[in-house]
RNA sequence: GCUCAAGUGGCGGAAUUGGUAGACGCGCUGGAUUCAAAAUCCAGUUCUUCGGAGUGCGGGUUCGAUUCCCGCCUUGAGUACCA
């Protein structure tokens, strides 16, 4: 009986589907596990070999841990909102509902080939009604809520508008807008209730309000910081301006500091908490007000600043603001008038990713204004630059040019002057930004303090002239939560004169609308504009027609939709009761499985998905809708699978006197040929002469006539044509559908200078490790591994190639090595005849074998060292196949322990020998230390440090006695060839090292 | 610039309470089997001037360092005028 790989997956798929063997409880008597991937999008491209990887690394944990003992919760789902199916709706006219069903077919059959354990009856798709109903929901919940910065929690808005009509708001502390206007009782009672609201949308977690927003044209739509890489979408890479658009926003900078805090209690490794704490960016220092000094002309007014080194105030020499600071219009003189603005229109032009790459440039220009230094009370000059961040602090600084760089830089540039205030230190060339080693100088009260005690010296000082206060920033901005996109959940929202009005729970959800076409209207709304049927009937309680708007009884619908994150922020808390009407998920459910015990997947969620996610779930805890305070206990990142690219090398001709005249030929050269072009000169004139003898009939006859000099060009090719020994399939890649066209009138010449026709020459490509990804042509798809060597071999490859964390290349050649593996392994177990196993006695020898497999497997499993245990299997079945073990003994339990790794083989064999049930939930194998206890050791003899030979001795030997053993040791008497050694080391049980 | 991670054969990688560096696999070489091929099996495979040398480089601690300490270099990832 061979090993039918494909025969035996197929079979024992349908078993699990068929049985549930994988279906969770949510009342069991054993203890819980959480197993968690992340979120898959479903793209049209489906799985490629790198995607499956965390997903292999979480079934076997997830398998492993029901062995263990465990009730396993590992669920699987979609992401399936999001840019690329409405970016496809907008090219095709197609539905993006119908795109992103047949997509998750796709990946769903590719999933279910690869044998994961997943609880698929709990499935949950984020475009789904029944699912987005409680998004909507929470995005309610989040409306009504506000945070108390006294109980430092979010509370019911009802509580807020209790305490107004009770006491106004002079006591609240809240984490609201800056700048909220002070009430009394009397007066919020006298409000009219549009006011009301609008001073409630100043203390709500999700709020409306105009924001200066990352607008990206092309896409048509706003994007939060996270959504922006380089200065560019990350999705597609498209040019981003800066925008002020009235928006949806969270208002996470209130949970900034929680945030920071759970990353100490939380097992997520440390370059992942690091990218969250500096997303966070939290900063100790102190806030200064500045008065601005009035002339006739302007009402008197005040510059807010945040400063990290408050001990430095008396080294400003200059104000800056950010061009678009507010108080620029209201501060600018006469005479200076002119310049500003045209300077605010030269950088309000610059696109945000010209003011990153080109910091080095120095712009600003002079107000004409002054501020009064609180202490010397002198006149300071107040600037403009754009090195000075709108969104950041206050969006203006006190320019302390010998402390800091940039303010250094500036005052050079615009001849300001730079005090020195540290005394012993040289600023002639550059700011002393150190914290290190500082005393301050020339600055009144400060002089000769250190950097602590001036720091606390002066903000008392402010705190005096009431001008300012320590304070705590934060870099982490709230985020933006509308997009003017079609495929995202609609917000439970409609318009009362202007304000937002949320829609009763009891009418959820609020179902996307039809829209003849995906695109912002003419008017430039967003696409939910184009609908005809979006308008909410308060009477009746349901969405109508747009006609019926008469804004008394039916008003307009919100025509933003929310961000991919949203559905994603609280999926894991669904998986625990997916099909529940009545709410999120049972209190029940989420009392047994609280939080993800393990999550597994991409880095790249760092400062989105995972942070949103933990801001959600605070704010559920803070409302009493959950009882967890972060969700996810371990988080591992999955490292990259890289592609190995193959080029060819085109050979291009340019023109010797002309040197921007390239022509592509049509010669392609092998990889040892093109290098042998490039460094010998004789072979490149013989090709030469071969390129022009071709061309001698055609119109670049004329071109190639005259000198050229030869280069090459190299170009992606499939990784598809290539073998295992680099050779290019010539013919499978000029029959290529999609590019075979550009070979068909192609030369190919061999490593030998051939021209290739027939097997006279082979052609061999170059290779280079690069992201696997379609662009790149190197993509391997999982359905023809699985096809050649079956999903068993594909799961045990992805995790030999390297440790989980790392990024690694993927090499389908090495993939015969886990396959044979298999194979051997199959044959110790079955031989032609049948079944081999029988219940013959072990030798000492197969249970140690067995028990070294056992502990080793186990600890790394427990230390997602899944790379080791796969040799560690190697060795065992090598082992066991040649002391020609067949005991039932050693080769049962042998089995659970692989079950994990390569579940289709095991089940088989696991029938085989005679069980009816899965081998799912069979306890795992215990340890026994007694079966590995060894009377002799084979000591490696050094002479100082360098092992030179070993030594046989038994265990339970004297320190004295090995010492005595190894110096009377014919070779060690020819190793110190007469000397005396200075010194034995002897450590029983590992080593003797004989110094001298 | 800052933060984090990582540098070991031709390749993926193994070994860290400091104790025989290169497990396991790929590839390669030779052999067996075969008419031949595939498959399978066996042997070898860090370099070497055969003394030794050797885990990115230079120091240090130690009887002994891939492992610990100090200083550099390189690569990758993230972040970036954050006051």
């Amino acid at each position: 009986m061979t090993y039918n790989f494909n025969e035996i997956e197929k079979k024992w798929q349908d078993f699990w589907a068929k049985n549930q063997t994988f279906k969770a409880k949510n009342d069991s008597e054993k203890p819980k596990y959480y197993v968690l991937d992340m979120f898959p999008y479903p793209s049209g491209a489906g799985l490629h070999v790198g995607h499956p990887l965390g997903y292999i690394a979480s079934d076997i944990y997830a398998r492993y841990k029901r062995h263990k003992g465990y009730n396993v919760l590992h669920p699987q789902g979609y992401d399936s909102f999001g840019l690329p199916a409405e970016q496809y709706a907008i090219q095709t006219g197609q539905h993006p509902a119908i795109t992103t069903e047949e997509n998750i077919k796709t990946y769903r059959r590719q999933l279910d080939q690869i044998g994961f354990s997943f609880d698929w009856s709990r499935e949950v798709r984020t475009s789904d009604p029944s699912y987005y109903k409680w998004t909507q929901w929470i995005f309610i919940q989040l409306f009504e809520s506000w945070y108390c910065k006294h109980t430092d929690k979010a509370l019911p808005i009802s509580e807020l508008i209790e305490v107004f009509s009770k006491e106004g708001n002079q006591a609240v502390e809240a984490v609201c807008d800056d700048h909220v206007e002070i009430f009394s009782a009397s007066d919020w009672n006298a409000f009219s209730s549009e006011k009301q609201q609008e001073i409630l949308l100043k203390y709500r977690l999700t709020y409306l309000a105009e924001t200066e927003v990352n607008w990206c044209p092309a896409l048509g739509t706003v994007l939060a910081n996270d959504e922006i890489v380089n200065g560019v979408s990350e999705r597609g890479g498209h040019a981003v301006v800066r925008k002020k658009m009235t928006q949806w926003s969270m208002r996470i900078s209130a949970y900034a500091e929680r945030l920071l805090q759970g990353l100490n209690d939380i097992d997520w490794t440390d370059s992942l908490k690091e990218s969250q704490r500096n997303w966070i960016g939290k900063s100790i220092g102190a806030s200064v007000t500045f008065p601005v000094i009035a002339n006739e002309a302007q009402q008197s007014q005040r510059i807010e600043v945040f400063t990290t080194r408050p001990d430095t105030i008396f080294g400003v020499s200059f104000m800056t603001l950010a061009p678009e600071h507010d108080l620029v219009s209201k501060i600018v003189t006469d005479d200076q008038k002119e310049e500003v603005e045209a300077y605010i229109k030269s950088t309000a032009k610059r696109s945000e990713r010209d003011r990153m790459s080109d910091v080095k440039t120095i712009t600003g220009a002079f107000t004409g204004a002054y501020a009064e230094h609180p202490f010397s009370k002198e006149p300071i000059p107040i600037w403009i630059g754009d090195y000075v961040l709108a969104g950041y602090g206050t969006g203006a600084v006190m320019s302390v040019p010998s402390g800091d760089q940039r303010d250094y830089d500036f005052a050079k540039h615009f001849n300001i002057p730079i005090p020195n205030i540290f005394e012993g230190i040289d600023i002639s060339e550059e700011a002393y930004a150190s914290k290190d080693n500082v005393v301050i100088a020339n600055s009144d009260f400060l002089n000769g303090l250190a950097l602590k005690e001036a720091t606390k010296k002066v903000i008392s000082e402010l705190e005096k002239l009431g001008q300012g206060q320590g304070k705590i920033n934060y870099r982490l901005r709230d985020a933006v939560f509308s997009r003017q996109r079609y495929w995202g959940e609609p917000f439970p929202v409609y318009y009362v004169n202007g304000m937002p009005q949320m829609i009763d729970k009891k009418h959820l959800p609020i179902r996307l609308p039809e829209v003849e076409k995906y695109l912002p209207t003419e008017t430039g709304e967003p696409p939910l504009g184009r609908a005809d049927v979006w308008a909410w009937d308060t009477k009746k309680g349901e969405v109508v027609k747009n006609e019926n708007i008469d804004n008394v009884n039916v008003f307009p619908l919100e025509l933003n939709t929310m961000p991919g994150w949203a559905g994603s922020s609280w999926y894991f808390f669904r998986y625990m009761d997916a099909q529940n009407d009545e709410v999120f998920a049972s209190e029940e459910a989420l009392a047994y499985w609280k939080d993800v015990d393990l999550y597994i997947g991409g880095s790249e969620h760092a400062t989105g998905h995972l942070l949103y996610s933990r801001f959600w779930v605070k704010f559920l805890k803070d409302r009493g809708f959950v009882s967890v305070e972060e969700p996810f206990k371990k988080l591992i990142n999955q490292g990259m699978i890289l592609g190995t690219s193959a080029f060819v090398y085109r050979v291009v001709a340019n023109s010797e006197s002309e040197e921007t005249e390239r022509i592509y030929t049509d010669f392609i050269v092998s990889r040892k040929y093109s290098e042998l072009i490039l460094s010998d000169s004789g072979v490149a004139e013989k090709l030469k002469q071969q390129i022009r003898d071709y061309y001698i009939d055609e119109k670049k006859d004329e071109y190639f006539s005259k000198p050229f000099i030869i280069e090459i060009s190299p170009l992606h090719v499939k990784v598809d044509y290539v073998n295992t020994s680099d050779e290019l399939n010539i013919e499978g890649l000029r029959a290529d559908k999609e590019f075979g066209k550009d070979f068909r009138d192609a030369i190919f010449i061999g490593e030998n200078g051939h021209i290739i026709e027939g097997d006279n020459d082979l052609y061999k490509v170059g290779h280079e490790v690069e992201k696997m990804s379609k662009s790149k042509l190197n993509v391997v798809n999982p359905d023809t591994i699985c096809e050649q060597y079956g999903a068993d071999s594909l799961r045990m490859y992805e995790m030999f190639l390297g440790p989980l964390e790392q990024a690694k290349p993927w090499n389908t050649a090495g993939i015969s090595g886990v396959h044979g593996f298999l194979k051997k392994l199959w044959k110790l177990y079955m031989g032609d005849s049948g079944l081999k196993v029988s219940n013959v006695e072990p030798t000492a020898e197969s249970l140690k074998t067995l028990h070294k497999t056992i502990k080793k497997v186990e600890e790394d499993i427990e230390s997602f060292s899944f790379n080791t245990s796969v040799s560690t299997f190697m060795i065992a079945v090598n082992e066991l196949t040649a002391q020609k073990c067949n005991s039932k003994e050693i080769l049962e339990p042998l089995l659970i322990l692989l079950s994990p790794y390569a579940p289709h083989i095991a089940e088989e064999l696991w029938s085989q020998l005679g069980h009816k049930e899965s081998i799912a939930t069979t306890a795992f194998p215990k340890f026994e230390a007694k079966y590995l206890v060894e009377s002799s050791k084979m000591y490696p003899i050094s002479f100082n440090g360098k092992a030179k030979f070993t030594m046989e001795l038994p265990m339970d030997m004297s320190k004295d006695d090995i010492e005595k053993e190894v110096m009377a040791h014919e070779k060690t008497i020819a190793q110190l060839d007469g000397r005396t050694p200075k010194k034995v080391i002897v450590v029983p049980g590992k080593i003797v090292n004989v110094v001298g």
